[in-house]
DNA sequence: AATATTAATCGTATCATTGCAATGAATTAA
DNA sequence: TTAATTCATTGCAATGATACGATTAATATT
């Protein structure tokens, strides 16, 4: 169905997996990667860093906008990105917690 | 296209998208934690907990057990499945280290 | 005003993902 | 041997994700 069914389960577990989806895909760690390298960066240098199209990269960057993780400032014609550091910070606490889950000293394999 | 251009992208950058791929669904999550919780799962066991049929189970345990982050140990009929400690070290790694990048102090926005 | 620049949005083609019924494979129990 | 148990695999239908050309919107420049 291609549809995850949200409804069995957890708040939790939904808020991990939707932070990690964001994640799912390259284009969009090389730009979260570009906007930690240098501080502040325009769509446009996006498109050059990265070898995709101008729309396909605006969508990447509405969807890390739309769950948070970045801000966008409207300077003339261009777009100024930039990381969300308090809603970074978070995120950061909620995976963190979910990756460095104590491994169980018995191993059944 | 619903195709990732990996050719385009570091190795890195792939390996970080694969990794958080695979925990962008709530049901391999929640296997996870279970698997956290309790040192061994069957398989049987996870299509109990977890509210989807035993056929989708399966799948998303291959595609875990495929990324190396379980084990499974065919025991009689049923498959035992774990978490596999040392990838799950170096998967771990990976993630911390784009995660906890230096937010700059600049703010564009 | 006319043009240029920048980025968002729309529409669409294509591939990926999800979910499950049906089936198959392997082992165990009777 | 037959039946039951457990899980993997197959095949299909439905939905989601990706990419980009074309267009639109907004601002800046001339």
């Amino acid at each position: 169905m291609g549809l995850a069914k949200t409804e069995m389960f957890t708040d939790l577990q939904n808020e991990i997996s939707l932070f990690a989806k964001v994640f799912g895909h390259p284009a969009r760690v090389a730009i979260l990667q570009q906007l930690f390298k240098i501080d502040a960066c325009y769509c446009g240098d996006l498109v050059n860093e990265i070898g995709l199209a101008q729309p396909t990269i605006s969508q990447h960057l509405k969807e890390l906008k739309h769950l948070g993780l970045i801000k966008g400032n409207v300077e003339g014609t261009s777009v100024c990105y930039c990381i969300n550091s308090e809603n970074w910070a978070k995120m950061k606490e909620v995976m963190f917690k979910f990756l460095d889950q104590d491994i169980p000293k018995v191993d059944c394999c």
